[in-house]
DNA sequence: CTTTTTTACCAAAGCGCTTTGAGTGGAGGC
DNA sequence: GCCTCCACTCAAAGCGCTTTGGTAAAAAAG
């Protein structure tokens, strides 16, 4: 069932059913709305390779998700490309995944925009002084970045909560409860928004006067494990922090368990505040019961909206870039409390 | 840069650089050296959408992830993936998501198969006596499925785990360390791994003649919370239970929560065990030392292997179905113990 | 009623690749 | 010396779609 079986069929020549099916204007409007129904009732759809080829757009996007030494594949990834699956499904794109190592990514940006596989890209995990940014602005391949980076030289366009905000409002809330010893767990520093969030926590801290600690800070892969062997280790320390601050919430459960472990009471002997992307498998607690006070900003909307920002950049290339910054909501759960005296 | 400019720039033609490049026989080495240099510094990729076109092969596999009322993205889909997605990029081949819902899963299959957009898919959350399998052998679109399904005309390719033995094997362990009381939190009991989990739990009751309680017995979206509010639920019952069995580690934690909460210590005063998929993010404990006693299987390794069985579906088209079904591995954690008596 | 414009359609030329079928020159056989 | 055969190479025909550059008929304008 090709076009030209459709077009023979309803005695039409190939241009006019293609135009009739792709919307075009110069076609009759009975004329139009034959083609449909025969298309449907025959079960026909273009093949998409030859659409491509003729066409040029690959009506596809493109996400790399790279597994480094860790081998941890970011659980925030599947949230975010939900999102975004949708707002391409909903503009008739599809959205291709390639696994590659971090030592391949560059390769496959590279690969892809030779090869035109994809019409455009949609960056993770940005890092300061990242190479993917000036890469495919080179290539000429369309992109938006989930997050930002400070210091390039042309800009991009970007989607990005106010990590520095969210988490100098946080760690400002655990000052008002009277602590001063306040950890952080965060992600990978070189990653921008771990960056970022440790700026705001410095920020809070200058702000109050108080001296960060080093033994307090400390930044790996958001797991869970994370949090409990961290805490369990500053827990030990001569000084232990009255408040623990985390990047996401499993680093929070592992603290968590922690805590529980070590005969604390989470909110009274210790407080915890995390991060939430609202992950939807992984909530924070109840409907209206919260398990954590949290910093919170959904991840799969951001990915549905970074989607539609690729759409419209796709679609208007010479649009200047444009940049969002989303706010969090400090929500507040039982996990924080005045600090023990 | 196409295949044309590249003939016309060595004085050959396209047909002896398609075929140098694509390990015909019929080409001189030397030439086929020279091609392959040239293609290499002139960085010649050839188009996807043309190659798609003149062979008919999509060099692409699909998955399609339904997003049902409750919107939650299954967790354990980004493991899969991450393991199938190595296995694709080995062997030159695309991975493609589609999010749908579930009304529309059936379409999207239909038209994959259509618009021959993929050589093959693979199939998640199989449930009983689901849609998606006669459809696809009557599309003869190749398809593997994760898990299986009793009773189908047609047998078909699938990797499994052995669901009812893991969780007879686990029933049986919680027994022999006195529990008669067992409670079941259970994945979506339409999704036939969920079924077989049920039986095997049943198996193992029968086997030791103790009957089980229906107010025991829950199923759900395994998320954390489910965990959370049908164990704090069941430790208000009248006679609660003295072990619980979990799906996922997501739904242990929710567990341990509730047990936590309510003052009690897991693997003293309710014993918890769990089935564990080995999520990179979500570690059961640290290294050597688990949390929850599991019946463990890689869901990593299972993505990689189902790819792999995949692509040798596609490649040996007359081949008879093959399966493979994996047995799960028990390891003891702290969080299982004899009966309180 | 003729001329111009508009409407509705079509033939044919690609898009960049693979693949069939044909052809060339040189080695070997008689 | 002529014929066969082999090893290489090539021209050309698609794959299924879009799109340019038309043309014939109908409608509007003069």
């Amino acid at each position: 069932m090709t076009l030209k079986d459709l077009a023979r069929h309803l005695g039409l020549s190939p241009t006019t059913v293609s135009r009739a099916l792709n919307g075009y204007p110069e076609v009759n409007a009975q004329t139009r709305a034959r083609v449909k129904d025969a298309a449907h009732a025959m079960g026909y759809v273009p093949n998409i390779g030859a659409q491509r080829l003729a066409t040029g757009r690959a009506k596809t996007i493109g996400h790399v998700v790279s597994l480094d030494d860790h081998e941890i594949i970011n659980p925030f990834f599947a949230e975010f490309v939900a999102g975004a699956g949708e707002a391409y499904a909903a503009a008739g794109y599809e959205m291709t995944l390639s696994v590659c190592s971090q030592q391949t990514e560059l390769d496959i940006y590279r690969s892809m925009a030779a090869r035109r596989s994809v019409d455009g890209v949609i960056l993770h995990n940005v890092r300061r002084d990242d190479e993917r940014i000036p890469l495919l602005q080179s290539l000429g391949l369309p992109f938006v970045v989930h997050g930002r980076v400070a210091g390039n030289e042309h800009p991009y366009t970007y989607l990005d909560i106010s990590n520095d905000d969210a988490f100098a409002t946080a760690t400002e809330h655990l000052i008002a409860l009277g602590h001063t010893r306040i950890a952080l767990l965060n992600g990978l520093t070189d990653l921008s928004f771990a960056q970022r969030r440790e700026d705001g926590v410095h920020r809070a801290l200058a702000g109050a006067g108080i001296a960060p600690v080093d033994t307090l800070f400390h930044s790996a892969e958001m797991s869970d494990s994370f949090g409990y062997l961290k805490t369990q280790e500053m827990l030990r320390l001569p000084h232990p922090p009255t408040a623990i601050l985390t990047a996401s919430i499993l680093t929070a459960m592992g603290a968590a368990r922690a805590l529980s472990d070590a005969g604390l009471q989470m909110g009274k002997d210790v407080s915890v505040l995390t991060h939430d992307d609202v992950l939807s498998y992984m909530s924070n607690g109840v409907e209206g019961a919260p398990v954590f006070t949290a910093t919170v900003s959904s991840i799969r909307a951001a990915g549905s909206k970074s989607a539609q920002m690729l759409l419209k950049l796709i679609n208007t290339p010479a649009a200047p870039p444009v940049s969002q910054v989303w706010d969090t909501e400090l929500i507040i759960g039982p996990s924080t409390g005045p600090a023990p005296t």
